[in-house]
DNA sequence: AAAATACGTCAGTCATGTTGACTTATTTCA
DNA sequence: TGAAATAAGTCAACATGACTGACGTATTTT
């Protein structure tokens, strides 16, 4: 009875997923290279700039990573002034992270490259399309991950 | 005028497919793990199977990496008989790629478990949401490359 | 005072990408 | 037919960004 069943192949977005996410993070890799940085650089830039004084620990828990990995990257970019660190108020065991204003500036100029990719897609497609996306890509991620990320993409930062 | 104009921020999306995209390769590297394989593994595996007798260097121009990157990966999957090299019958310069019974079976195990999360969220999702993704994925591919990656996604192998 | 926590760091390894140069076999072309 | 171009493989060296495991230090909790 079911034309698809959960089991058919679904090729043709594998590999558009494949390819769309190639190009969506080709466009700042450009602008990183530039500072000796790569893609490492901007997700950490990327995800303490949303998350203003966030603690070190929930940075590994978003980008599921081990502390060594980050710790190189982050080192780089607090050495080159592009994020900052405050002890905790309450804790002063926490190195809480902040990105500094040339950190804003260089992250906002990656965001709106891959912001332009987006929207240009969404305008030429029809109205509501926007939500569609958004809704798919929420339903890709692992069902367990889910409300938490949905209670990150929700911090506005502008 | 216009609520959205090119540049406004996207940052749910962004963050949404950076999610989204990081389980949905998630899926198969607990598969690749068990027999000693990455994802370069699969993209190449993948990338045989749906385009056999594929010329070497028509796989690096899909894939976008150097010779001696898939080199490496390609020699452990001819070696681990996941693969097979045949001669071009007009050139035979070329050495066609082609998966092997054993490749073929395994492909189909690690695009299943893709193909599950992909008709899983589908299924959760309105009527037609499935032609506005595969819409939306296609367009946020580079301009230049979207007719070549539109004849390779349309190829059936199954 | 002891245990737990937050963070940093040292040392070593691995996967996957890169560049540049070179070889071999084969095909194309002047 | 002989030279040039092409398809593919290979060598050496290197960069990035992951990993593991262990250990140190400051601070908070119990």
């Amino acid at each position: 009875m079911n034309k698809k069943d959960s089991d058919s192949p679904r090729f043709d977005l594998i590999e558009l997923f494949f390819f769309a996410y190639r190009d969506f993070t080709g466009d700042p890799d450009v602008l990183l290279d530039e500072l000796g940085f790569g893609r490492a650089h901007h997700r950490v830039l990327h995800f303490v700039h949303r998350n203003p004084g966030i603690r070190v620990s929930d940075l590994l828990d978003i980008l599921k990573i081990t502390k060594q990995s980050l710790g190189r990257v982050l080192k780089q970019l607090v050495d080159d002034d592009f994020i900052c660190q405050e002890p905790g108020a309450l804790d002063r065991r926490q190195r809480l992270l902040y990105t500094t204003e040339k950190g804003t500036e260089f992250c906002a100029r990656l965001s709106k490259l891959q912001s332009q990719r987006i929207n240009k897609a969404i305008s030429m497609m029809p109205d509501g399309s926007d939500e569609i996306v958004r809704q798919f890509l929420y339903l890709m991620i692992d069902e367990n991950d889910r409300s938490e990320v949905a209670r990150l993409i929700t911090k506005q930062t502008d």
